[in-house]
DNA sequence: CGAGTGATTGACTTAGATCAATGACCGTGG
DNA sequence: CCACGGTCATTGATCTAAGTCAATCACTCG
């Protein structure tokens, strides 16, 4: 699953799988920069030790996300990658991938474009962040996430990890969630759940 | 101020300045895609109108900040930007930035390399956001500013915009970094905030 | 000099985090 | 086949840190 669809077949089909122990090092800040990867399970943190002891935690890459694509433009990693779960993580070498992106004007595009995206939908999260209240940020997350039909929405993951996602508490979100329903701005059905019209 | 380095000066020269009043709008969801931006001056947001009369701020940009990359890929706007105050924004014209972008695999390789630098520090703005605690967040983005001594940290623009940025109000931050400072974590100068040795 | 903005601090309130308990469900191993 | 451990969903009670409102001071700019 999760199969990028930019990068050209023979990249793609010859990429290994890489298994990581919870809490194996897939690379240490300052290793040269071999590859960028794609998380398949699990869970990876990118920690960047600053001045002294101070560590910062950049990210946490779970499933489906890829990371380390700066690696393409720079001889060394700037963080460590720490798996925090067992986890298998698809390893994309750095040399193959550059060769393919300077050859072919197709293959780059469509990685740019990738990226473009990658950061629209980041910038959206983060403002989303700047919504203080529960509720409205449920909601902006769900208009945001809503089907082509533009009112429903389809839940895969559990909403522990939607929780996490729009940055609140579990319990809060199930208390957004009850007291959207409640007052029937939505509707929530086995799939999903689903926009009431607003007024 | 803010040019850009990444792409060929004939596009950087030729790039259009326009001026918005507050409240103008400078392109329309639905609109043929003609070009991406630059904020010079000002502050413009990104909005998309979803199902119903639901609106969603998708982000605010800044000045500095490039937005609409994602244009050069799609045939339509995916959003309205509005001037929230008078600004200034640098038009680069979509046929000619892709045209460079196909010819010259070197320009190309510079704005995959700037966006893959954006994505990594919005995943880390995102992550900061994680931390709930104002005291934490503030020195996770202390350190992660700091300089390349991992100390020191340059305010160039206000408390209030930094405030902004990190997902806070002014006042706790002021209350953060007065706490920060009390106890001897920070030092203040005129210029910015030194840490002091963690320990 | 007044108007406007930023920095700062105080007082108060509240929404969401935290802690805790319960029930549903699911796979698994005896 | 069923008991058991684990995870998820859900709700209640409580607490607290950050938001909100408000006032003051310093500074700059025309």
């Amino acid at each position: 699953m999760a199969t990028p669809d930019w990068l050209p077949a023979e990249i793609r089909d010859r990429a290994r799988l890489r298994a990581l122990a919870a809490g194996e090092c897939l690379f240490h800040q300052g290793d040269a920069t071999v590859a960028i990867f794609l998380v398949e399970t699990g869970r990876l943190q990118l920690v960047r030790h600053a001045g002294g002891a101070r560590q910062v935690i950049l990210h946490t890459a779970r499933a489906g996300d890829m990371f380390a694509e700066a690696a393409l433009f720079s001889p060394v990693y700037h963080c460590d990658a720490v798996a925090t779960a067992a986890s298998q993580v698809r390893v994309y070498p750095k040399r193959a991938l550059l060769a393919a992106l300077r050859r072919d004007p197709g293959v780059a595009a469509r990685f740019m474009e990738l990226l473009a995206h990658q950061v629209h939908a980041l910038r959206a999260r983060l403002q989303e962040r700047d919504i203080r209240s529960a509720r409205e940020r449920v909601l902006h997350h769900l208009a945001l996430a809503a089907g082509p039909d533009g009112r429903t929405v389809s839940l895969d993951g559990t909403l522990m990890d939607l929780a996490a996602e729009i940055g609140l508490t579990h319990e809060a979100l199930y208390r957004a969630l009850a007291a959207l329903e409640k007052d029937g701005t939505i509707e929530r059905t086995a799939s999903g759940i689903a926009l009431r019209d607003a007024v």
